[in-house]
Formats: C-alpha cells, structure tokens, sequence
RNA sequence: GGCCUCGUCGUCUAGCCUGGUCUAGGACACCGGCCUUUCAAGCCGGAGGUCGCGGGUUCAAAUCCCGCCGGGGCCA
C-alpha cells in the first residue's frame, strides 16, 4: 500500500486557531496511526495579511502540542513558477480560457441575474471569444483573469471518508477563476498543485470546505493528476451553534496555553471533538489515542467548544503531574507576580516545593494557582465576607489570643505538633475542634476554604501564623467587623 | 437565494451500516450522600432524552424508506 501522506496547509494570516489546530491533530494522528507523513504547507500567498508573528504562533502551537512535521515546510509564495506553469498547461489543453470582464461588468451582470431570480454565476461570455478577439484584447494590454473551463453537464462524485458519497452537479459549478489579474493563483487553484506535488494521498480538512471539492476534483482530472481521498470534518461550533468564531471567547491555541492548559489535556480534549473511542473511556494518552484512532469513525455532525469540560480534563492532568514538574510549571507565573525568582533560589524552589501538594487538586489550570496560593505569599490584605462571619462569633478573639500564645511556645511547628494544640486548646475550652479550625483559618488565609489547615500554617511557618492570628485579633478588637456588618445589613 | 451538509439528555457522545438484549449506555456540568477542619479531589447515588417532526414498512424502528422542519457551511 502507498505510504500516507497528509498535510495542513494554515494561512499566516492570524493566529493559530483551535479549529486549525484540531484539523492538525487529527491529520497527525491519521498519519501516526497509519505510519505516514504529515507535512505543513504555509499558504502564504496573500502578501497583504501574511505576518512573520503569526506563521511563528502557528509553528509554535504545533510544536506546543507535540504535533511534529516529517519534511521541511512548504512555502506556497515559492511556488510561483509551478502555478503559471500548470495554468499554461490548462490553457494549451483549452481547460482554461482568458477573460476580460472587468470586475464592474461582472458586478453588474450579477446584479441583472439576482433581479432575474436567477442563481448569479458567471456567464461564461469570454468561453466564446474567438482566438483573434482574444488576441487583440491581449494586444490591447487589457487585464484577464484565467479561468477553468467547466464541463456543462454531468456529475462530480466522490466518497468523503467520514460522510460517505457526495454529489455536486457539475452544472451548479461556474467557470471560477484560477488565476488572478495579478498573476497570484487562487486558493483552489494552488491547493491543488500542491497536494499533487507533496503526494498528499489524503486531504483531511474542515467541512467548510466540501463545497471546493468539486471544483478541486475537476482541476485534479483536468490535471491529469491521481485523486486523493477526502475526508471533511465536522466544524467547530460556539455556544449558539455557529462557527467557533471571536465572539464566542478565546479561540486562539495560545490564550489556551497562556492561562495554563496543558497540551496533553489539549490533545485529548481536541481529539474527542468528533472522534470516540470504542471503549468509551475518555481519558488518554497520545499513545493510545493514535493506537485506537480511526478517521471513518469520526462524526460528521459539529461539536460544541465545551470550555467546562476542558477545565475538567486539566484539572485531572494537573493531578497526574509529580510535585517537581508541578512546581517547576509554577515558576513563570509566581515570578511574574514577583513571588520568586526565575529561576528561583533554593530558599524559593523547596518553599514552593511545600506549597504545590496543597493546591494541586484544586486547580483547573496553571493560572489558577496564583489565587490559590496568594496566602502563601502575601498577608492577607483582608477577609472575605464569609471569614469575617466566623472571626466575628462570640469569644472569637479571646479564643485566638489564647490560640497564638500556645502556638508560640511550640519549639517544632509540625503539622502534628499543630493539630495536638489546637486539638487540646479545643479540649481545654470544651469546644469542637472545628470551632477553632474555622476562625483560625479565616485569620491565616483571610478564606473560609482552601486546603488543610495543619499542613498549610506548618509551610506558612510559626512567625507568619502567630502574626496573623494576632492581626486579625486586633481587627475584631477594632471593630471594624461589626461596622462592615452594619453595612452589608444596609 | 442556490448548492452541500448535519439533527440521540444543557454539552461531548455510545448505539444506527448487520431492526428486537435500548424500560437508550458513558463523560462534563448540575443535585444529594460518604469521607473530612473547610474547599477541592475521590467514591457512591440521583435528576436530566416522547432518539428534530410527521407518515410508511414490519409482529417489532433511535435503527430501514419517504416527506417536512430546524441548525450549520460554502457561493455571491
């Protein structure tokens, strides 16, 4: 069997998308699993909007989610001989035809059409010029486009992997353009070329292209070149069903990364967008995903961006993640927050080696942990509505005081030297312990919630937990709870 | 408007090809319980779908056929 080949071909014209993205990882894992090629062609050829900075994203995003290139990348603007040289060829074949239609002519035929009720196609007027009209208005240095001389009747078929036969009339398809009046090839016009010349034997791409492919077949046969097989993809929707777009929130990979999902939650969440495993567990790894990965089981109906259940399988990636590689993913954003160092001295790096266990199930994403750890980097500047509840109970600050001055005869603040004081202060004062939990947390971490209180005052340190707990009972003392009461009553 | 395409819980979907075991299964989200100092995680349980609608075929249809409706894409 001929080796696989298959390809993205992204225009740099913005930045990456998640939908180019996952077309990418479905042609990379197509081309894994079958043992083939997966290239990257760089479609280019629009001067005006191709930027430097968004051919690098789009680089970058790839590589970011470990979906790597087997040839070096096609640039379509290198490619301009092979274009002119193939349109020559159409024309020589009568495939092609020169025309002159000035695009306010075609503008107003147009026009005329829609008023007539009729589907506004081209006319094909410039089919019908004679050789010598057409050479006089060469002479003329008037400005032509070329185009693909249509077949009038008769069928285009092909069997799209995922949806099964499709059929366009080919009278439903006009004399489109190949060729610009710059001389520039169009989209459908280079697509082609191209995937003939990198020997793509699949063509794995978006559903909003299946109405190209007609075109694209007849160029393929007018050609002389072999078919490749063509397998559309069920497009990515936003909230309201329509094309995943900017206003339905973030759609650029890199927004993805930059607040912290990571790219094996990314490939198995993006792979699950049209695709199912037959086992129905959801959760895999690369491996098993190009081990089980079949293109005709993928659905051909859209899938809904499901940002809730991204932050789920994140989260989940985050828990597999060990204590070191977690901390050192925490680095960047703790730095740029001023908490440590880039790299981080070794004071820094086993201090956050301690405070990563305790946030590490409870974050959805990388960003999350700079909330979830403020405490463990700044005094609280104040509490929370629900803290100020609990340091606002009865015998709060008496219980407090007497907590802090325990706290500070300990000579070792362990986690269990902690958890026995409080346990006997508890005892001592005929109370729960959970009633010295509560407040003593809410003076600490200035929340209600967060993670174990033990282990989270042994990081914190003896100077740090006695300081706050008596701060906070200098602002129950103040009064300052009961008037910012009074002012939630009113 | 024309052409193409899609249509199972709010969402991702299994099942549809090879009708019955589907009183439609799983996952996210939601609700409840357990665990627990709180939150989260984890475990257990619950609610949620007249399988877009209407006909037909059949003893039997989510599954086959026809029509319709709705969504989406492309073209301009």
């Amino acid at each position: 069997m001929k080796e696989v080949r298959v390809r993205i071909a992204p225009s740099p014209t913005g930045y990456l998308h998640v939908g180019t993205a996952r077309t990418a990882l479905f042609n990379w894992l197509f081309a894994r699993k079958n043992g083939g090629k997966f290239l990257l062609r760089i479609e280019d050829t629009d001067k005006e909007r191709s930027k430097p900075e968004f051919e690098q994203d789009i680089l970058e995003g790839l590589k970011w989610l470990g979906l790597d290139w087997d040839e070096p990348i096609v640039y379509q603007s290198q490619r301009l001989d092979l274009y002119r040289c193939e349109a020559q060829r159409l024309i020589e074949m009568g495939k092609a035809y020169f025309c002159f239609c000035t695009p306010e002519e075609l503008e107003q035929r147009r026009q005329e059409m829609i008023a007539k009720g009729v589907a506004p196609k081209y006319d094909r007027k410039c089919r019908r010029l004679s050789i010598s009209e057409r050479e006089s208005l060469i002479k003329e240095g008037r400005p032509y486009v070329l185009r693909f001389a249509m077949p009038l009747e008769g069928d285009v078929v092909f069997d799209d992997i995922i949806r099964g036969k499709i059929r366009f009339a080919n009278r439903e398809l006009d004399d489109f353009v190949i060729v610009k009046s710059d001389g520039f090839p169009t989209y459908n016009f280079a697509c082609v070329i191209d995937d003939h010349e990198m020997g793509i034997t699949h063509v794995i791409r978006g559903e909003d292209h299946i109405s190209n492919t007609p075109r694209q077949l007849h160029l393929y046969m007018a050609l002389g070149y072999e078919l490749p097989k063509f397998a559309h993809l069920p497009l990515l929707l936003g909230i309201d069903r329509s094309k995943l777009s900017k206003r339905h929130g973030a759609v650029s990979l890199n927004e993805y990364r930059r607040i912290g999902i990571l790219p094996e939650a990314m490939v198995n969440f993006l792979a699950l967008l049209g695709w199912y495993p037959r086992d129905q567990r959801e959760i895999k790894t690369r491996e098993q995903i190009i081990a089980e990965f079949e293109l005709s089981e993928v659905k051909p109906s859209g899938a809904i961006f499901d940002f809730e259940k991204l932050l789920w399988m994140n989260g989940h990636y985050i828990r597999q993640k060990s204590i070191d590689e977690l901390a050192a993913m925490l680095i960047p954003p703790f730095a740029e927050k001023g908490w440590v160092h880039n790299p981080p001295t070794e004071r820094e790096w086993n201090y956050l080696l301690q405070v990563t266990p305790l946030i590490q199930e409870r974050m959805r994403t990388i960003s999350e942990a700079i909330d979830l750890a403020d405490f463990f980097y700044r005094e609280p500047e104040n509490y929370d509505e629900k803290a100020k509840t609990r340091l606002s109970r009865e015998g709060v600050s008496d219980l407090l005081s007497e907590l802090s001055n325990r706290l500070e005869e300990l000579t070792e603040f362990s986690v269990e030297k902690i958890e026995a004081t409080i346990r006997q202060l508890a005892a001592d004062w005929a109370l729960k312990a959970a009633d010295i939990i509560h407040p003593t947390r809410a003076a600490v971490t200035g929340r209600t919630e967060g993670p174990s209180l033990f282990h989270l005052m042994a990081v914190l340190g003896k100077e740090r937990c006695v300081g706050r707990i008596r701060k906070a009972v200098q602002f129950i003392k103040s009064g300052r709870l009961n008037l910012s009461q009074d002012e939630e009553g009113g």
